[in-house]
Order: structure tokens, then C-alpha cells, then sequence
DNA sequence: CTGAAAGCGCTTACAG
DNA sequence: CTGAAAGCGCTTACAG
């Protein structure tokens, strides 16, 4: 059907084989004069390369698989943006499969898809594998690493950042702020990625430290959803047990801050509100969310090199607060409304 | 590397055909029996079909490749749901590449992945091409189609909301709430896709039904951002020469929306908001925003099934007002506030 | 610097 | 129902 290097070779009368060489650029296997005829053959014919037949004999690819949930990830795009960027820069290919919403057969699906060719390596982003999947993805002797996501599974690298340390940063900003009845929401501690667990672990280690043990109802876990935001507030309820929350994502921010004006209660004045994440989310709500934010495009970029170079270690990309109008500092009244 | 059928011949002493037969499952051409042992081979062998040589010897692939734009288009995961569904029904695959912010080489770059390999079609998701990409994309003699966004260029199928209903019907209903100074805001008039312009040809042939000539000012055009509301809303200005506008996307709406408060216009109250599209951000945002909802799910759909069964025509699918809370019925207080 | 030839892992007429 | 063989479009030792 299309143009190969066989019809190149016919109208050039070189042979197929140095035709491949100019095409594939081997350096030093051909004559300036000979490149320049067979690329302009190559160009007048029309000439596009059949990945299928270079990858079958090469046996490899330049080709990275980014496997993603097909959830409201907003944030995905920074990753992929990264990813793309460090790609372009080593001239790899990238492809995105979809891998539904936590749903076996989807994830199962991606999964092969990506597996069914050569591939120089799989991005996972912040896909939570069921253990069936997990086993193929081992099994299949491709490189793969996880992004925005951490295990304890030393054969599960990743880049992420130190959910640990967000957790303790932010429990910490707002300690800080004067707020000690300081809720969490929205986590997720059921995952296989400990993601949500070092959260929690980072934000009880913070509030130790100032001797603050949390009450049952602070911790308001979910599943980083935007209905577990709002699920989040209604347990909280209106009579302000906690004066603060740190929300597991900005959805979940967002759900939170929805759900609160319902119930008449204004962010910051009411209650003060950060979440994690950080991206546009944030600044298109009404009061603006203060973040922890991810720095998600650096995960991608990092992902992809570690991924390319074959680079073994796990690594975490940087966090920062960026303070918009979510959170208020608070003197003493913190007392005043406890209830128990 | 990996197992071969040739391999799994070894094993159960049959030919690489008789396996090949087995494996891609030509129904016919083996027995029960036979398929009963070279199946468990191939699953104790721990087989994986090596997808590079089937498509290079068929000459077919059975992969749908869509392409995207890496910007904020919140309603993609909807397309690709659709999209997704159906090739799951018709066992295709589906493999989505990002092709930048209208980035020439990044266009490029996703044109060429997709097309250096057998493809069973592509699908271009609200990707406004280069000319000299679309011209790749029209040699490539591959099946393709546009997805939610339409053009005049017979050769150019696509499935999208009939955008000219779309304006019109915006139009009609804020006519029937009593607004009468409406304006239409974020819509981009200059892209190749004259999705924009449709929607400004609906909107004037509302308002001329009903004897309204649109003055200048109340047409704010922009590319569909959150910035193209932000900026709409500052030109529109305080003085309400408009008491509803149509905007052109949900974050077009929601810049709308927060410029508005921020300038003490309060909504609906002092001004009403229709958004296109009605995605889950309109449902996030306080008020929530009224829309023009369009059926993002049926159009990945059916544009998949029209890529898939080689079917020629344009289809448009539906689209329906979803009434929340940015719009408020108004009856003489219209002409009272008018400047001119 | 160039060419003839083998081979990557599959599929599929053809013959039996 | 099964097998031998050709071939898909490339790449790459090997020989010159």
C-alpha cells in the first residue's frame, strides 16, 4: 500500500540496504551525495517509515507507555506535560492508554495494549493495580515506574513526592496559623499506594510534636473525590469540632468548601481550609484555596528520564505552600467552641 | 526474547500455523482438541502476542489513535470515555497521543507517532490543525474524523453539537427568561473550526426573532479559556450594558463568574450566566452554572462507530439545557439600567 | 561506502 | 484439520 524502502532503493538503484541506513541515519555508513538522493527520493515518493517492521527486528522502541486512570485526575496534564517535554528531548515516542476508573478489566486492558508491542518502558500514573495486574505488569520484563504515587514494594519505583512530609507540612503551616483542633479529609488509607497512610503518619506526627493527640472525628477519610469532600463536611458538621482541614486533594477541598457554605459556614472566617495539590482547581473557587502544591510537571519529566536512563532509585520532586485565601490565622477562640 | 509461537509449536509438536490458526483464533481451521492444548502452552509458556508482526504482516491494526490537545479541555475524558466504550465493544484499541497547546511540532510530533504504524483510524478531539498537518493527515490515506468541533471542508468529517443550535438555543431561553441585553463572550471566531462563528450566527438569528440588533460591546469574543472570561467580564464592565451573557465554555463561564464577584456584580442577581458545555466544573463552582450541556459520551461514541464502520456523514448529537443556578428571570428591569 | 542475505514474529493462500 | 512456505518492511552482521 504505502511507500517502502524497497521503492526507494528501485528509483534510487541503491540497494535496500543503504537506503535503511540513510533513512535510520547511521552515521558513517554513507556518502553525504548518497543520503541527500535517497532523502530526496524518500521525500518526492512520499516515504513513511513502517514502525511495525522496525520494531519487530530491533526488538525494541522508542516508544513510552503512559498508563492513567481515566477518573478526574486534573492533574495528569502537568504530569504528561513532562513526560512529553523529557520524550521530545530523547526523541521518544509517547503513547497514553486509559485505564478506566479503578476497574479490573480496563486497567487489564491498558495494560495489554501497552504490553502487546515493543515499548521502552511504562509510566503509571497514580493507577492503584489490582494484584492480577500488578503480577502481568512484573511478569512482562518492561521497565515501569509509577508517578504521583509511592509503595512500599521495593521491586514499585516511583517518583512522587514525600506525602510524609506533605502531610507535616501542612498540619504544621496551620498549627502555626494558631489552629490546633485540625482536621484531615479525603485520604484514602485503603489504597495499596501508602500515598494516603503517609499523610496521615506525616500530619499525627505534626500534631505530637505540639501535643495535640486527634480526636476519631478529625480524620475524615475518602478517596480524593470531590464527593468526598462534601461526604467529609457533613461528618464534620456545623458545630466546628475542628477549626482547620487539610483536604486530600483539591477536589476534595473544593467538595469541602461547597458543602461548608451550605451549611452557612464561611471559609477562612469559619473554618480554614488547605489542600493538597495545588492546581488550577485551586484558582477558580471563591475563596482561592491555599495548597500544599505538587510540583506535577517535574514528576513527569524525572518519571520519564529515570525511566529512560534506566535509573533504579525512587525519587521525590519538591513541595511548596502557595497561600491564597483559605486559611485564617486564629488566636485563642479555638477553645471557645470546643465541645468536648 | 519473550515466547514465540514458535515456541509454543516446539512445545505441543504442531506447526507455527496450526498455532498461529489457534492463537488469533481463525474458528474453522482447528480442532477443539488441538485448541485445548496450545492454548494451555501458550499459558504455561507465559505467551504474549507480539502485536509488531501482526500488523506488519496484515497490513491492518486494530488501533484507534485520538489525538488531544494538552490544554484545559475539562470535557476529553468524556470523548475518550465514549470513545473507549465502544472500541471495548468492537475489540479495538485505543491509544491517545497529546498534540500540545496549539503547538505546531507538537501537532507534528502526535501526527507522526500515530502514523508511522498501521492504525485502524484516528480521531482528533477539538484539535484545530496546522494547514501543513492537516495536509499530512489528509496524504496519510488513513481513516480519520473531528470530534466536537466542525468544519465547511466537505472533506473534513466530523461528529459535534450542532453549534449553531447551540447559540440559538442559549439565545432563546435567557430571550424567554426576559433578558433582552444578552451577550456572548470566549468564543473563538478566528479558528479553521467554525464551531465560534456558528454559535454567533445562533445567537444573532435569536435576537434578530426577536428585533434585537446586538450592540458592539456585548459580543466578547476570546478562545474559549478561564483568561477569555476574566477579560470578557472586565470589558463588559460594571455598568451592565448587558444583563445575561452566554459564555463559551465552562471556564470561559466560571472567569465570567469570579471577575463579576470580584467587580461586586453578584450572580444571578445582577447578571445572568448561560455556560456551553456543562461539564462537572459547572457544578463546582458557587453558583452553580446553568448550561447548555453537551453530550460529549455520545459524541466519542459515535465517533468512534463512524471511524470503525467506514460511514461518510457528519452527525450532530444533543445537546440540552441544564437549569442550575446562574440565571434569573427578569421583566422591565432591563431597559432601566441601559446606558445608551 | 555498498550490497546480498538472513531474520524479526507473525499470517495465510496453497496443497494435502 | 494441518503443515510447508512465502512474505510483510525493515535492520544489520558479513563480505567486499
Amino acid at each position: 500500500m504505502g511507500v517502502t524502502i524497497k521503492d526507494i532503493a528501485k528509483e534510487t538503484g541503491f540497494s535496500v540496504a543503504t537506503v535503511s541506513r540513510v533513512l535510520s541515519n547511521k552515521v558513517g555508513f554513507f556518502s553525504q551525495e548518497t543520503a541527500a538522493i535517497v532523502n530526496d527520493a524518500a521525500v518526492k515518493l512520499g516515504y513513511k517509515k513502517n514502525m511495525a517492521a522496525t520494531e519487530l527486528v530491533t526488538q525494541k522502541s522508542s516508544i513510552i507507555a503512559v498508563i492513567i486512570n481515566s477518573t478526574k485526575t486534573n492533574f495528569s496534564d502537568s504530569i504528561i506535560a513532562g513526560i512529553q517535554k523529557k520524550a521530545d528531548e530523547t526523541s521518544k515516542r509517547v503513547i497514553i492508554l486509559y485505564a478506566g476508573d479503578h476497574d479490573f478489566s480496563s486497567q487489564q486492558r491498558a495494560l495489554t495494549t501497552a504490553l502487546e508491542r515493543p515499548l521502552m518502558g511504562i509510566l503509571l500514573l497514580s493507577v492503584d493495580l489490582f494484584a492480577e495486574n500488578l503480577q502481568l505488569l512484573k511478569a512482562a520484563n518492561v521497565p515501569f515506574r509509577f508517578i504521583s504515587i509511592s509503595f512500599q514494594d521495593p521491586e514499585l519505583t516511583y517518583v512522587a513526592s514525600d506525602d510524609w512530609q506533605i502531610g507535616y507540612l501542612a498540619t504544621k503551616y496551620l498549627l502555626k496559623k494558631g489552629h490546633k483542633r485540625i482536621g484531615l479529609a479525603g485520604v484514602d488509607i485503603e489504597s495499596s499506594a501508602h500515598t494516603g497512610k503517609l499523610r496521615l503518619d506525616g500530619y499525627k506526627h505534626a500534631l505530637a510534636e505540639n501535643n495535640i493527640i486527634p480526636q476519631k472525628d478529625w480524620i475524615q477519610t475518602g478517596n480524593y473525590s470531590y464527593e468526598s469532600g462534601l461526604q467529609a463536611m457533613e461528618k464534620y458538621g456545623s458545630q466546628k469540632n475542628v477549626s482547620a482541614i487539610i483536604t486530600g486533594s483539591d477536589l476534595v477541598g473544593i467538595g469541602l468548601l461547597n458543602q461548608a457554605t451550605k451549611m452557612n459556614l464561611s471559609i477562612p472566617s469559619d473554618l480554614s481550609l488547605v489542600t493538597i495539590d495545588g492546581t488550577y482547581l485551586c484558582k477558580i473557587v471563591q475563596p482561592q484555596l491555599t495548597s500544599i502544591t505538587q510540583n506535577f510537571y517535574k514528576m513527569g519529566y524525572l518519571g520519564a528520564e529515570y525511566l529512560i536512563t534506566n535509573h533504579k532509585q525512587n525519587a521525590f520532586t519538591d513541595i511548596k505552600i502557595s497561600e491564597r485565601g483559605s486559611v485564617q490565622k486564629t488566636a485563642s477562640n479555638n477553645v471557645k467552641n470546643k465541645k468536648d
